[in-house]
This record gives C-alpha cells, structure tokens and sequence, in this order.
DNA sequence: ATTTTTAATGTAAACCTTTACATTTGTGTA
DNA sequence: TACACAAATGTAAAGGTTTACATTAAAAAT
C-alpha cells in the first residue's frame, strides 16, 4: 500500500482534468461545469485528496496562525482567555499558535519574528510588553497585533483591558462602606502596569472618603499565595499596626492571607476583611467564600481576537465594537470574607 | 521605505551571488567560502532578509508544528502540561499548536486531517480518544503520535501516564491505615477510562484490608468544585449511612466534599477525612490543606514530548516502539485533613 | 606544461498550490 | 454561413526555498 499522498496533480489525472480545473472546483465552485465538479469530487474520494496546507499558504502567502504571546502557559491564569481566543479563531478559520515567551524579551522577538517571516498572520499579546522588532516598526503600517490584559502606555494598538483603577476603587470602597479605615493593600510586582493602575484605584478611593495614605499598608507581592502569605505574616503580626482590612490584586494572595490570618488565630471576616481580584474558581469554595473582583477572563479573550479579526478584515464572530480601547467590565462579587469594621 | 520584504534573491543579488550560495551560507555554511559567506552576512544585514518559513517548509515538506489536542484548553488542569509539552518543544525547534476539541469527535477529526494536510508533524492527545481518521490509519505505518494523561485500551501507540490505579489504592490504604472502614469515593464521569482506573484502585485497597466494597458509597461526579458539594451533601447527610472518609478524583471535588461538610457543621479531619487527587496549587492552601495524591502535570508534559520527538528523530517510520507506557511516578502528599478515624 | 583532483559556485528542478491569461468549445445572432 | 460572445477548460507562471547536478576555478600531481 505504502503509497505517496495524493496531490492536487493526482486528483486531475484520475479525473481526467487539468490541475486549474480541480483548484476551481474546490475554491471556485460555480465557474464550473457540473460534470466536471462530479468527475473531481469522485477523483478526490478516490485518491484520498488533502490540499497542502503549506503550498496553499504559501501561494496565498497567508499562514492561518494567529500568535498567541503569553509569558507563562503554566498560569492558570490564562486558561479563560486562551478558551476564548481560540474560539472566535478557529470560527473564522484561523489557528492559535502559543508562544510562551516566559517574560524574556528574546523569546518575545523571536515569536515576533514569526511575523516577518510570515508564520503567523497577526499576533495577540497577553503580557504588556511590546517585542523589540515590534516597538521598532514604522509607524505608518500598525502591524496585525491586538494587546490584551496589559495596556501599553502610549501605544496605539488596538488593546482589550479591564479598568484596574476603577475595579481597585470600587473595592476599596466596598471596605471604607463597612466602616474600615486601615485598609491594607497587597499590590503585584512593581514593574507591572497592572499594580500601578491596581494600586492607584486603591488610593483614589481612600483619598475620596479622606483616609490619608500610609506607605507601610502597602506590602509588593508576586499574585502568588505564596507571597500572600509573606503579606498576611508582615501586614498581621502586630496587633498594634494590624489592619482591619486588606484588598489584594490577586486571588491567590488573598487566600494567601487568609492562610496567616488563621495562623495568627484571626477571623475572617469578624477580625479582618479580605477581598482578592480575579475571581478564580476556587474563590467561592474557599472558607469563607471570598469577596472579589470578577475579571470575565474568557470575555476578554472574545474581545481581543474580536479586535484582531477586524484588523484582518475577517468577519468576527462576535459583537462588534467601537474604536479606542476596549474596556470590558468588571464586577464585585460579594461574599463573605468581608464584613463590618470590628469595634475598638 | 513601505519595501517589500526582502527575499533569498534581494540577498543574492546584493551579495552578489548566487540564491544557493545564500542558501548555503546560511544552512551548510562550512562549503562556502569565507569571503562569499561575509558578503552574504552583510547582504542578510542590509535587506534585513527574514526566511519565509513557509516555503521553507514546503521545500523540506515539514511544518514545524506539533499539534495538541485538549479536551478544554480554558481547563486550568492542562496548563502545566503545556507548559512541559512547550518547553521541549521549542527547545527540539518545533512550535505547539494548540486544538481545541471540546470534546467533539468532529473537531478531533479536523484536527487530525492536519497530519495529512503538513499543517502539523506530528500529534499528542490529551484526550483519551483516538480521531477516527487515526483508529482508521493502517496498522503498518504507525503515525507520530503520542498519548498522554489517558490510556487508550488497545491502542499501541506510545504513551505516557500516571499509574492511576496504584495512586487510587495508595490514597485509599492512607485512610485504611488511620481505621477507617467506612470510606466514600467521589468519582470522575463514567465514560472516562480515568475514573475506571480510580475506581479499580480504590476497591482494591478495601479488598486488600477485607473490607466489603459498598456500592452506596461510591459518588459519580465530573472533577468539579460544584460536583464534590454534591456528593458531600449526598454522603454526609445522613449520620446514619455517613463514611468517616472520602476519597475524591480530583482536589476540586475534594474541595467541594469540605465545603458540604463544613454546611453540616462537621470538623476536617476529626470527624470525617478527606483526600484529593491531583494536587493542584490550592489544595496546599486550603483549609484545611489537603492531603491529596500528586500528579507531576509537567514531568507528565516533558515525557510526552520526549516520546514524540524521540518517534521524530527516528527516522525509520516502521520501526517499532519499545514496550509498554511510560509512567510517571505519583506520590501521596499528607496533609491536614486526614486523621484518624472517630471513634463510636 | 599538462592532467587530475578538489573546492566553490551557479543553474535549474522540485515542493504543491492558485490564478491570470490563452485557448477551446458551444450558443445565439446577424 | 459566418461571427460575436459566453462559458469552460487548459497552460504556465509565480510564490520562496533547498539541493542534485553541472560548471568553473584553483590547487595538486604527474
């Protein structure tokens, strides 16, 4: 049997047509003949024809691939957000290539090569980091490239994000309304634009109920639970300078928290208020449930491919929208590890 | 400057050279002069010359690509997976694309047309189904392609696993070793060849202590959080008929198994034990934190795709491969919400 | 000085498509 | 009948690369 894989010239021998003829069939069908369209379709059936994807891609010099930049592929994280990009992709017939640059600039251009050297049509990137061949194209030519999660400070691509700073305040406040006054913030890495904005949220709504601010409340994690447990540790040892409230920019350093407030023998919410950002699955199975800012992590891959597939010309599958960044919604979602401001 | 991007030739001409000499120079450097191979360098350099990986492919008739089918890739189970799949990936030159296949034997099918169409190289399933044009393939030319997570019975393609049933009987001689008798079983969905392992695993332990398996005490759930809550609710209602541990599938349904147990006022592990499976990042953060069999998610990615690139290095296509499945080492990780046995 | 050997380079085919253009065939009109 | 026109099909180029083979130039051997 071992027989090679039928091409596109097999296909028009067994048909007894010519190679144009097939290619029209298949792409072109109403140019033609009926008899001529049966005579392929039986040939292919024969043959077992499957067009090379790669001839065809490079003829159209078109690859299907659409970039997917993520600085880690093992953050759970990014799960929702790939779901939905890979949807809207795979509807309009693109295919989602990963790279995962783990936060190293190098691996960023080299996947950002992957444009130039056309292995990949458009590219979306998850971390705010713009790839150094990127930053240095004309500026006349937007390359094919959607940002999402990250804004990039000044620069003009498309880009899909949720407001930080407003999510951060509505957070905030949700704790200066239960009376709380010392009100701790656990902030992500500095570097990151997502703790600036995170961070700024947070003081714009204590500076609106004119709670000073107070540096030694702010304590820099790394969204992991591992640091939230060196924040609760720092921020609750001492009975003195305790807070009686802590807003943290993840999930997981909130149950970070959570974990050193029990150390210390502390309830939650009766002795301290928590609340973490994300809303991750787990959240709401947590003791207690956790008050936390809902991120619609799959909406937001929905949006940034939606963007993407606009700029290719693509008809997008989902709901269009207008032009600047795109802003999708965010939401406190209210359970139980917040509560009034102890007395005393 | 909106100029065209460079090709071989742009190279080749102001190198002034030849196109094969562009090419060697760049592939088989060593047959090409030094003086020829400098001009060619500041050629590459001036016209920023980028290869078109595309014809470059179609040339070699390879892709480059190596494919990989989840069941859900918005599961955050898959990550770190991934993320060993993607290292040794790129490390091997190969780029990971990812297909998304919800579960729906059409898109595996589409999916795996890719191998024909050279869209990709080769394939690992994470899913333990083959696609219909693979179980159809002949039996003489074995596709490379490699299993992982979940056997597929019958099938002698290479594959990598953990030990599911020994893991299960391992977390279940834990709880028989503490006194308990009467101990629950959360399982995953029936039509899963994991849930079979489990269950086997988990009834051989109670064999090996005399116990009698008790078919009432086995719950069958979908690894989910909301899952376990209600199989707690179902197993621990009653005081009567209420086992004093729960072994769980998975640490989401574990988590849920607490929560129930928690609505019922019941204390963890004083009254009733629990363990999970998997081991996934928030179980050591639980309360309490959960002993739970570990699966090495990411070993688990490395090995599959050293099995594959090792079928790919193989040049020989009918060679055939070694022996069984490679299994990748559980280890039961003891934590705080098991206990002894109650007594009464 | 001539021939042989080796090294370096160039030429052109091949990979498999799609498609502009040319050609053939068929149909209706003057 | 001859002609214009439309429809269907075929021919061949193009897309950018790699590489077998042919060719040239230079060095080594006679």
């Amino acid at each position: 049997m071992n027989e090679k894989i039928a091409t596109i010239e097999d296909v028009a021998r067994h048909a007894g047509v010519s190679i144009a003829t097939v290619s029209r069939a298949l792409h072109k069908p109403d140019v033609v003949s009926e008899t001529a369209r049966e005579k392929v379709q039986t040939a292919i059936a024969a043959t077992g024809y499957t067009a090379n994807v790669m001839a065809r891609n490079l003829r159209l010099n078109r690859s299907g691939m659409i970039l997917l930049l993520v600085p880690d592929i093992g953050n759970p994280f990014f799960s929702a957000i790939l779901s939905g990009i890979e949807k809207g992709a795979s509807q309009a017939g693109y295919n989602v290539l990963i790279g995962d640059t783990q936060n190293d600039p190098d691996r960023e251009a080299t996947y950002a090569a992957y444009l130039r050297s056309n292995q990949a049509d458009a590219m979306i990137l998850l971390n705010g980091r713009l790839p150094a061949p990127l930053a240095n194209a004309p500026a006349n030519a937007t390359p094919p490239v959607v940002i999402a999660c990250e804004r990039i400070p000044g620069c003009a691509l498309p880009t899909v994000i949720i407001d930080n700073d407003e999510a951060s305040f509505i957070a905030t406040r949700h704790l200066t309304d239960f009376g709380h006054t010392r009100i701790a913030h656990v902030s992500g890495p500095s570097n990151n634009i997502l703790t600036t904005d995170r961070v700024a949220g947070y003081r714009r709504a204590l500076a609106s109920v004119g709670i000073q601010n107070d540096p030694a409340l702010i304590y820099r994690g790394d969204f992991s639970i591992d640091s939230g447990i060196a924040a609760g540790r720092a921020l609750l040892a001492d009975p003195k300078t305790r807070p009686t409230a802590v807003f943290c920019a993840s999930d997981g350093m909130a149950i970070g928290v959570i974990v050193a407030a029990k150390e210390y023998g502390l309830r939650i919410p009766q002795d301290v208020s928590i609340v973490g950002f994300d809303d991750i699955p787990h959240a709401a199975a947590y003791d207690p449930p956790i008050t936390t800012v809902r991120q619609p992590r799959r909406r937001l891959g929905e949006q940034a491919i939606t963007l993407l597939l606009d700029r290719l010309g693509a008809k997008a599958p989902f709901e269009n929208r207008e032009k600047g960044p795109v802003i999708v919604p965010t939401e406190l979602i209210i359970r139980q590890s917040t509560g009034p401001c102890p007395k005393g």
